[in-house]
DNA sequence: TGTACATCAGTGAACGCGCGTTCACTGATGTAC
DNA sequence: TGTACATCAGTGAACGCGCGTTCACTGATGTAC
């Protein structure tokens, strides 16, 4: 637990949120285990080593912490693209939607956790706030990559449409009847790369 | 009840058949009025009129109500475009697109169900296959748009990714913060718009 | 025509379960004097 | 140095609730003789 506390009211504050990040990740561990929606405060009490009450002296409910342990997820692959993108490994749109999709596949259940919040319309307003703050920077690199691939005119709405595709593309075919986990990772990409592909013909034609 | 029973037997198979209808019924009723996941066997009931353990004198269990409500959505939805494009209103993706997504705008419940479906693993395999039956079908209609467009290559493919596209925009701007519902449905339209048209023009490009 | 019996739709009450959350309490640590 | 007190992380047990489902029963209708 590092620490550059000064006083100790601050040191108090730091263990707080260390605390807090433990719960958080033993959450998301907890999610990784089974379906987003059977995840019980219990379940996430006993991957944490801790009781039921406990979590409560750090979280007011479970929403609050649900929301947290998503947000946490999103700053993961925010992450993974600026590196990539920083690195130039990324100058594609199908490069980028490639990584976006297999960072989903692999993290089902953030996945699972963002599709919830999307269908979800019974937020706090707190917890919403956080949400469209993550879902904003998630669409920010999207449109980072549109920048950079000469597209001129509404790379914003364009990232919408991509991201909106990509989302669509994960959930529809996710449970693909009698196709095997990497047959279902492939049709994916390939779909993917397509709509890609038509988006960037489209933004190339439109003046 | 009109029937065309010539035997007793087939006479009370008909009504049999005519009571689960009515509680099919009442199922999509349920689900117009609260969230899918929401809706209890027994708010099933009370739309129904009668007393929850009736209904499982028609339906094992709830899946299987569940399913074959949704069943009944999707033929619904297949009658409407089957209709119009009998009627040479469709001939354009873009059409086809907004007529999807205005229909899933409109019957929200059955949008929540089908996305609900996609997202659940833990399906009996008798509603499963009912289910993939009814997928297939929808997609069937999304190909036949794409055989009238000129498209040679590969139209299915294209209709999985038209499909997942508007299932993604669906999905990832249903709770667009701050915006009215007509605003929101705007932009869908627009987004499934230039879905389409991306699509027609990598299609056309692409030999 | 009357009577005994079978069938079956429909029911209210109950069962068993798991959930989110709360509560009264313990015990360790730090502070004041 | 010792003592009284405050703070607060952590806890096990319980609360209250709603859920899907089952059960024993009623009562209407049709059938057999």
């Amino acid at each position: 637990m590092p620490t550059d506390a000064t006083t100790l009211a601050s040191l108090k504050k730091e263990e707080r949120k260390a605390r807090q990040h433990i719960i958080i990740s033993a959450a998301e561990r907890a999610y990784g285990k089974k379906p987003f929606e059977t995840v019980s405060m219990r379940d996430i009490a006993k991957e944490a080593g801790m009781a039921v009450s406990s979590i409560y002296r750090y979280f007011p409910d479970q929403q609050t912490l649900f929301v947290e342990a998503f947000v946490s997820g999103t700053q993961e692959i925010i992450a993974r693209m600026n590196e990539r993108i920083e690195r130039g490994e990324i100058t594609d749109l199908v490069d980028f939607g490639l990584l976006f999709i297999d960072f989903l596949i692999e993290n089902d259940h953030y996945f699972r956790m963002m599709t919830h919040f999307m269908l979800d319309g019974s937020l706090n307003e707190k917890p919403l706030e956080k949400l469209n703050l993550a879902a904003r920077s998630v669409l920010d690199q999207f449109e980072r990559v549109f920048g950079q691939c000469g597209t001129k005119q509404t790379p914003r709405f364009l990232s919408h449409a991509y991201f909106a595709a990509l989302n669509g593309i994960l959930i529809s075919f996710r449970n693909y009847p009698g196709r095997s986990t990497s047959e279902v990772r492939h049709h994916m990409e390939e779909l993917a790369k397509t709509v890609a592909l038509s988006l960037e013909c489209y933004a190339r034609q439109t003046p």
